[in-house]
DNA sequence: TATTGTTATACTCTATAACTATA
DNA sequence: TATAGTTATAGAGTATAACAATA
């Protein structure tokens, strides 16, 4: 429809044409790869009984250590009164307690109890493995993508 | 804290090691990037007035041609039962129709209206860009990281 | 009988606004 | 006055079950 010849424009930075840039393929194929790989997320949490703001909550406090409300609804990224119903929820199945902190009244500081530590590393242990398009790669590959992903976020 | 000597399955396949598994790492720095590129699309898509869902259902309806509401359920992962409400609310904008389909009273074909073509083409725009830290890759890497990624789907 | 889409119902996530108890 | 957390309210997404129309 448009020429055949490719477009460009006149002040390009990097790439001479932005819609060819292999950038824009790579960042439709990992949108790709994260769609795909969502039901398996999904059933995973499933079975424990979590929905995803719920088993995100439960990766965010650290065994052992107390983390105010605040905190974990900036992690969230979502307003701090949606917190109180996800906590009361959490805690209502005995996976973190609401402690108090010192020299402070008003904050409430998360702690992870046994059963939520428990739950939290099985969380841990299905979402940190690589899915199969991704674990099935050559070795070369899983170590350039590691590499490259790494320079991505070292910014 | 368990034995300096890392740890080895008799029976592993590729990685010696699957907890040193680079694939392992990349798929932690792909979560990573694709949380940190959360709140950058939730901005794109509240300009729009449009949530996740309906940006995706949007997406799924080709220009000039009628698709199925069981297509689109399948499409959004979910039962069909939701659809009825996305539908619902795209349609009360005017940006979809609910049409008939030859030699089957049942089903309806979703069509968008010039509108929703508009739209849906906004979105297109806004959610093909990668964001910055893939952009700003050197250019072998951007090569690099799209050739990974189609090996990768290409299964 | 099976399938397409709807309705009814219930739960979770999310945002905004108003409130409390602290600081 | 400002902050941490709660409550009230509303809307959207999601699932299950029951249903009507059609095949």
């Amino acid at each position: 429809m448009a020429s055949a010849v490719p477009q460009r424009s006149p002040a390009a930075p990097a790439a001479a044409s932005p819609a060819r840039d292999p950038a824009r393929e790579a960042w439709r194929l990992f949108y790709e790869l994260a769609l795909a790989n969502k039901p398996t997320v999904a059933a995973a949490l499933v079975e424990l009984d979590l929905s995803m703001t719920q088993a995100q909550a439960l990766r965010a406090l650290q065994p052992g250590t107390g983390r105010p409300m605040s905190e974990l609804a900036r992690h969230l990224m979502c307003d701090s009164s949606n917190v109180t119903g996800v906590v009361d929820r959490l805690e209502a199945r005995g996976l973190l307690e609401r402690g108090s902190v010192e020299h402070d009244r008003r904050v409430k500081a998360l702690r992870l109890t046994a059963e939520g530590e428990r739950l939290r590393s099985e969380v841990e242990a299905r979402l940190s493995s690589p899915p199969a398009p991704i674990a099935d790669l050559p070795a070369a590959d899983r170590r350039a993508l590691r590499d490259i992903l790494r320079r991505a976020l070292d910014r």
